[in-house]
DNA sequence: CTAAATTTGTTAATAACCTTTACAAAGTAA
DNA sequence: TTACTTTGTAAAGGTTATTAACAAATTTAG
């Protein structure tokens, strides 16, 4: 008998559902938010757990033990005493497990291995031949590397409790299916977290590798903190993580933050197709940058000069650094771009914060002369930062998912 | 002692949360469960909700008697036997109180008054003289027009228990704060709710009207059912309400959707200005749209044809649809630039549904050519659709988000 | 150096809640 | 009229959390 949401009167729900409410329940629910407190504030006793919670005393002890027999808490041993009888300090078990992530690049797989805490314990990376790019090949690395990294620490492949894998494409994160990856051949509804699921006996998630990068960012990087945030990543092809009101938004069809059509100012719009690349895409990904650096070496008639000629859009970006007139007239353009595309995301969601990525789109300098632009405008100039974890970023925030998702499992 | 959360190393937590998990707590928690499986399942039995939540007979039976001592429950006599002893229906006492909604126009005041099931029971209005603009003339017509209301259905204004206020303008729903509303003299950070709250005594909810309008679609309307998707108000002015995840998005200075700004495809945008209008209004706000008839008309020659010259936005449109060559032109010019703008929301958003509402955007004809349009893309195109509340689009999700409101405070 | 005060943590008694079991009430079907 | 079904209540029992009392270990005061 499921609720019906559309023909209700009532208006709509609020987050919060309303399950069987049994006493046992209270137990888990306590046991749960004793686990977080503890994660959040180190080592602390069950005194400070006790202040914290709310709790009384007997409650916290109880549910201590209960975590201790589930190996989810390490005893420290005596604390500093602050006037009386000396604490027994604990502390979250964060080698209680393990989990993994994987990002799925166009030309290598990189994964890493984090404890409970989201210690990154050890990486693991390779190159892919050209036959290990199909899936089944791709599983069987990951499989592989798992193994390797589980050795690096000296731990069992059974403590690994989670695998959160990036794809470089559309994604439905529900099903688990790479709906298409263009720079990967012949990835297009690839039921990817079944097979994972069957080759490495985890669970999975499957996510776009900029929607990973966002949430990285979020978690320990230059987006922490922001409830509202634009990832855009800026490298051969451009694409965008919306994060709001703390999560992801994935939209309808799975296919929010594909920005790499947007429409770019003074420009007229064709409809829209797969098969052609988009314009900002063409325009300020690094084949557009790289391109517009020769058009302007070719007016000027420099393109005898020395090697210039073939710069990769990070090294125009370098060159604008040190002075370089025409280097610099290429990142105004890209800037320029850039800013008119974040103006209009701004205009619709107001982000507090716009994070740049991406091989290219992470350079200081692109940043510095992005904002510099937006502030011009009256409103709509979010904050711009540089992504600070860098390639790092789809990495961390695969953890970050892993996690999220171990912890409401850890306790049934 | 704040938890952090930008510090902290621990994943970007759940909504949920674990507050202090009391005995008590549990019963609260089932009375609300239950409250709200009875008004989804209207008229239904105590065994029917033992089905229906799972929870033990004397359970329901103790919960029922505490929701009928607070009122908030009715008997109403034997139902119909299935074979055994006859069930005592049980019904939500939708006149346990009633929640108001309020939509603050350019020239008029709105007010509807709906009991707890969220049926609008009467209604009020009034055009505004000119010195009934002022915020605090503006509370007192509240006021006035929830007496008269409360006359209407014969009962006390004590009963009325929340009040949803919808303004023409940049809105602080947390402070309930009015930053700005252009078409209101001097509506410059007014602190709305505090104002309401002191003249009516009545907890208040202040939102920018557009906002309401799209709660009010999701609610009883043409976007009933989606967790995703845009409600466009074209009228006089030009802006948006972003309905993501069930809930609508406000941004991080409460200017999502603040759209009339948004570029054009084809031309170049300069910097924004508060005092400018932006390149979207002008060109399918309503007057736009006149412009654009009155350019093409002249252009024609045909200006002195009758009188003509000087058509509404939706006369223009009816015109369309009687075969007018011309009105079908200016559709389309409105259509072309519409739908220039869904597509760049769409790639970032990735919407279910666009909405198209306000006294311009509603009209039937627009919503067809634009999404004719749409369908020549291969992807970010969403399903069109015309608001089917219209006018009461606000004031419906006025009394939605009073709705919410209230029935999280019905049990403490 | 001893006693009081403080902080930490446990044990025992009490109250609140939900569930199972038993049973009463009121109808239908044979 | 009897058996069966469905609805609803009452009593007993099991968890869970709280308060109160107390034990343990240390600092502080005299």
């Amino acid at each position: 008998m499921r609720l019906s949401s559309s023909t209700s009167s009532v208006p709509p729900e609020p987050p919060v559902e309303a399950p069987p409410t049994r006493p046992s329940h209270l137990r888990q629910a306590n046991a749960r938010g004793l686990l977080r407190l503890l994660r959040e504030h180190s080592p602390c006793s069950k005194a400070d757990l006790v202040r914290l919670s709310g709790l009384s005393a007997p409650t916290v002890s109880s549910a201590v033990a209960y975590l201790e027999s589930l190996n989810l808490i390490e005893k420290l041993g005596e604390g500093e005493s602050s006037g009386g009888r000396p604490p027994e300090m604990l502390r979250f078990n964060a080698g209680h497990g393990y989990v993994a992530g994987v990002d799925i690049g166009g030309t290598r797989l990189r994964m890493v291995l984090a404890d409970l805490n989201g210690r990154i314990m050890t990486q693991w990376a390779t190159q892919f031949t050209d036959r290990q790019r199909t899936p089944k090949a791709v599983c069987t690395l990951m499989r592989d590397g798992l193994r390797k990294m589980c050795q690096d620490v000296s731990t069992s492949t059974k403590k690994v409790l989670h695998i959160t894998v990036g794809a470089p494409g559309v994604t439905n994160v529900d099903s688990g299916i790479v709906l298409s990856a263009p720079n990967l051949r012949d990835w297009n509804s690839v039921p990817l977290r079944a097979m994972v699921e069957q080759e490495i006996g985890l669970a999975a998630i499957i996510e776009n590798d900029t929607n990973l990068a966002a949430v990285g960012e979020h978690w320990r990087g230059s987006a922490a903190g922001a409830k509202d945030f634009i990832f855009i990543a800026l490298g051969t092809g451009v694409g965008a993580g919306i994060f709001l009101r703390g999560q992801l938004h994935h939209g309808a069809n799975w296919s929010a933050g594909e920005i790499g059509y947007t429409a770019i100012s003074g420009r007229s719009r064709q409809a829209l197709s797969f098969s052609s690349t988009g314009q900002l895409e063409q325009s300020i990904g690094g084949l557009g940058i790289e391109g517009e650096w020769q058009k302007l070496l070719s007016r000027e008639r420099r393109s005898s000069s020395g090697g210039l000629a073939r710069l990769r859009a990070t090294e125009i970006f370098d060159l604008a650094v040190d002075g370089d007139r025409l280097a610099a007239q290429v990142v105004e353009y890209a800037a320029q771009i850039l800013a008119g595309c974040i103006v209009e995301m701004s205009l619709t969601l107001d982000p507090e914060v716009i994070i740049l990525g991406g091989g290219v789109g992470s350079h200081p300098e692109l940043c510095r002369i992005t904002e510099k632009l937006l502030v011009r405008n009256e409103f709509a100039k979010p904050q711009v930062r540089a992504s600070s974890l860098g390639t790092q970023a789809q990495l961390n925030g695969a953890i970050s998912l892993s996690l999220a998702a171990t912890e409401a499992r850890l306790l049934t």
